[in-house]
DNA sequence: GAGGCGTGGTT
DNA sequence: TAACCAAGCCT
């Protein structure tokens, strides 16, 4: 049984690395370039617990929008957020912000190049700090991510469940990352966990580590890591009303910075709750119809809403709310979920105008498709 | 430590 | 098709 070696994953690497916008290739690295620690932050924080096909979009917008550190430090929040919709997790769009103007303020506009540093910074974890100063710096950090506990936790085939494994899968890592390319070393892992060692049937028969891979021999790999039992997710129910103005100008308000879609737009409603859909009060008397049901899975809850809508004179906007114009609704910081209301009510798209690919290579049905 | 926090792609 | 889950962080 051979040991795991860093070169046999580096060696697979330098010929199967992915070629991502944020990336430096290990051909260019193997000279001598590093990455812009800015887009390396930038790309780390959009792929926190999301795909890479989600991100790449929104990345390329970000950094046409916003190519420098600076830039961002000085962007008003509410852009920030706006040009976030739609990639979920809105604490991270506010982290970012902070993060930049932290950098900006207390180190010169330049990122901290050890761990410890980045971990200090809004937004910036243990999986974060150790990725940037890895992949930015050559820093040797153990790069700890979902990808390389499925791997590590088929290669040493480790029992425990997550998360009481991490540390073992910390020290492990650790073991394994070479002092010589530990930035392409920590991407190769990640490599290898979305492209060979995946979550399903991995492709053992390709794997550079399919040797020494303990899970491999024991004929279990798919079943690891294990994990303790999840809960049950809940289902609530609300109602959202569209007022929609003579001159297609949707009535919102903005939900509260903490707590769920913090910071982000949404149409008035009421209260979301398990049980029975709750009577909610319209923001104002009208003739308000309904239009049809909009369904939504969050982490922690599935939500079923209602959906209302009046079409309406003009009017001043109740408190809290204001009307927002029909052409600025697709720049604006709506989230998912809203975006199907706004749709569910007005059979106009209501997605964002600037997610090309996703618009033309492959539309989205919407619920009038059906 | 455990729960809150989005979304869309995959199986 | 409904469940699963993807480069986690914060409190």
């Amino acid at each position: 049984m051979p040991a795991p070696s860093a070169t046999a994953l580096l060696d697979w690497y330098d010929v199967h690395a992915r070629r991502l916008p944020w990336r430096v290739p290990p051909e260019d690295r193997a000279l001598g370039v590093l990455p812009d620690p800015y887009r390396v932050w930038l790309s780390e924080v959009m792929l926190q617990q999301t795909t890479v096909a989600a991100v790449k979009s929104y990345f390329l917008d970000f950094l046409a929008r916003w190519p420098t550190l600076p830039a961002l430090a000085a962007a008003p929040r509410d852009d920030v957020m706006a040009a976030w919709a739609g990639l979920g997790y809105y604490s991270r769009a506010r982290n970012l912000k902070a993060c930049a103007e932290a950098v900006a303020r207390d180190h010169g506009g330049r990122f901290p190049d050890t761990v410890e540093g980045l971990a200090a910074l809004p937004g910036i974890g243990p999986y974060t700090a150790a990725a940037i100063a890895a992949i930015a710096f050559d820093v040797p950090a153990a790069v700890v991510d979902g990808n390389v506990e499925r791997v590590v936790a088929r290669l040493f085939a480790l029992e425990t469940p997550l998360p009481d494994v991490k540390p073992e899968i910390r020290r492990l890592t650790a073991t394994l990352t070479p002092q010589q390319r530990p930035g392409d070393f920590a991407q190769a892992m990640m490599d290898l966990g979305a492209t060979i060692c995946t979550p399903k049937r991995p492709a053992c028969a390709l794997c550079p580590w399919s040797a020494p891979c303990l899970a491999r021999r024991r004929g279990d790999a798919e079943t690891l890591p294990r994990r303790r039992a999840k809960a049950e997710r809940p289902t609530r129910y609300g109602v959202a009303f569209v007022a929609r103005r003579h001159d297609d100008a949707l009535l919102v308000r903005r939900r509260p910075d903490k707590g769920l879609l913090g910071g982000m737009l949404e149409v008035p409603g009421g209260d979301w709750r398990e049980g029975a859909p709750p009577e909610a009060a319209p923001p104002f008397p009208a003739d308000w119809k309904t239009a049809g049901e909009v369904e939504h899975t969050f982490t922690h809850f599935h939500l079923v809403l209602s959906v209302k809508m009046a079409e309406v004179g003009d009017r001043p906007p109740p408190a809290g709310c204001f009307w927002l114009d029909a052409a600025a609704v697709a720049g604006e910081a709506l989230p998912s979920v809203m975006r199907k209301v706004v749709e569910a009510a007005t059979d106009r798209p209501a997605r964002r105008q600037s997610r090309h690919a996703r618009n033309v290579l492959a539309p989205k049905r919407t619920i009038f498709d059906r």
